[in-house]
DNA sequence: ATTTCATCGTCAATGCTTTTCCCTGTGCCT
DNA sequence: AGGCACAGGGAAAAGCATTGACGATGAAAT
């Protein structure tokens, strides 16, 4: 593989005079420019972006860490961020956090070692105050879907609350009074904040309500199953299910069929996370809009700026432009009851 | 952020040390190698990765190329190259080609400039010739969900055909005569391959099958509702669809149901691929288990042996570990007629 | 013909780490 | 006591590209 040496000799030029024609630099005149140009075809050279990366300072990528892309939502993130990068013409670093907190911490501690000036990071498991320390260490780092107050002007994320309290107002509306919320367990914030939203609704009502908060280990299809599972055979009343996503969802209704239970004529169901699997199932699935990709770009380019050392002045953090807004959305599987 | 200098000054030794306490290095007392760690620690250094790439020839990672991450199918393919990485303790640089040839090109040249040694790529743009040239000249690079003959070695594929037949003999077992078949236009060698494999497979009954093939732009959920809608506009008869994927299958069964007609009860569809979604639907969708994690998984273990200048010897190649073969799961969306 | 100034290029320093080669001191053997 | 092996450590080159300061060349201006 030639290097930039290789490349000024065959062109009986400098170092310099190539790397000007990399870099589409000034001060080489036509002719040369040219045939350093066909040298480098000629020779297939590549420049090695490890050298270029040690002088200068501003890397045009971006670094992100992500827990597992198997999550739909997860990919969503992804790809909106790949959105916002492909349009700047930047390259990304993806590194699998896979939802523990060594790893996590290993990620980033990676994309710090290659320099990324830009990061988006999504951790789970990783505590607020070692972040917060990482926010301090690295000025374009942004924390996607998840909130901590001390550096919330680097953070996007949902606001879970009003999430939980869309799901139990349309449920109580609709007039159930038996609920049974799946959740995950872990340190996840998300989970409590929407339990927390949900509990805060119905406390406006001057009505009893019947809550089961189950707590379910694997955010995915058999994690419902399993859930239903559990609360059928320990006799537990409900009418309604507040699943933590829309995997569970869909695993609740098929187990809840598989017990001769129809949805939502004997159980109603609300996801979250408005994924494409709840257009798609039978019937189609009530949830909460999660606009996890237009949260996920709008980090990318927060990221990006703060890299340059833009948007440095914290007087002009508004919430709203951090703090997204969920939104209920009817479909099928959920029905008034009296 | 302090360099290798800093903490070499700070330690009183000099950058050689440092760097051997780094790599773990010989040649370094166990007191003077306490007294750098804590030094390291206090100034909380860490190594530029560019700058130890530069030297080192190995680099200890594994470069990726593929499509789009929304598509379920592309993100198991990552996760199973995860799963290799997170084993042997290796950083992936995910580099999203986004389905055209000039961008998938451009990653695979990223990668290259920044020296990966072991490349995993799925392609489904760039011309053989161009892949042929890469594989030459990229040791470690394999060719992920695609076949191309001359470099067969350095491929891991599935036997499209064999799941076109399996497809077909499976419809055609349950006595349907008339079929559809959605496939996605493009360069995509696959649909062809399966268009093939049902067509040999149809070719062996003594029987005249009346089929009709319809190419459809996105191989999506909503490109199987455009699709069932364009049969019918078309007033095409068919009693089994044989669809691309299954997101064309949800979609396709979607639209049909939206037409008043029952799947399976009027309308057979077979899916592609055995995502989650085929099992979450209604009516489970019967259709072709893809091993694409495992595929994956191989194909990463492969590209890191090869890099490593391991297994070149074209002897060795079987066919049979680079060729996966795909395998019918029967569930309720297909029915016997008569 | 001489000065002036762009223009085109080169030299050498820089960035950060690894690695080769060499030096020093210590303990051990004879 | 002399010689040797060896462990611990340093100096400097290597690895690849960028960049700022400076030199040469030729054309235009006076």
């Amino acid at each position: 593989m030639p290097t930039i040496k290789d490349i000024a000799k065959a062109a009986g030029v400098s170092p310099a005079s190539v790397s000007r024609v990399i870099n589409n630099g000034p001060k080489v005149g036509a002719k040369t420019r040219e045939k350093i140009k066909r040298i480098m075809g000629e020779m297939e050279y590549q420049p090695n972006a490890n050298a270029q990366a040690i002088n200068v300072q501003n890397n045009a990528s971006i670094g992100i860490v992500l827990a597992d892309l198997t999550d739909p939502l997860f990919a969503k993130m992804a790809h909106g961020i790949e959105k916002v990068a492909a349009q700047k013409d930047l390259q990304i670093f993806l590194n699998s956090g896979a939802f523990d907190q060594t790893s996590e911490l290993n990620a980033i501690e990676v994309l710090l070692e290659h320099r990324y000036k830009a990061l988006v990071v999504h951790s789970a498991m990783i505590d607020d105050k070692t972040l917060i320390e990482f926010a301090r260490k690295v000025p374009g780092l942004v924390l996607l879907n998840r909130h901590i107050k001390e550096i919330e002007s680097r953070c996007i994320w949902l606001d879970d609350k009003a999430g939980g309290g869309l799901m139990a107002e349309h449920i109580v509306e609709q007039g159930h009074k038996k609920i049974a919320i799946i959740a995950v367990d872990g340190i996840q914030n998300n989970t409590r904040h929407r339990i927390e939203g949900m509990k805060a609704q119905l406390a406006k009502y001057p009505v009893h309500y019947q809550i089961e908060v189950l707590e379910q280990g694997a955010a995915t299809y058999e994690g419902g199953e399993v859930a239903v599972q559990n609360l059928l055979a320990r006799g537990v009343e409900f009418s309604a299910i507040l699943a933590y996503n829309d995997a569970i969802a869909v695993g609740a209704v098929s187990m809840l069929k598989a017990h001769g239970l129809s949805v939502p004529d004997d159980v109603s169901v609300v996801g979250f996370n408005n994924l494409i699997l709840a257009q798609c199932m039978k019937p189609k699935l009530t949830t909460i809009h999660n606009p996890i990709e237009e949260m996920a770009m709008k980090a990318t380019e927060l990221a990006l700026r703060l890299s340059k050392g833009e948007g440095t002045d914290v007087a002009s953090f508004s919430i709203e432009e951090h703090q997204y807004t969920p939104e209920l959305v009817i479909r099928q599987s959920v029905k008034r009851i009296d």
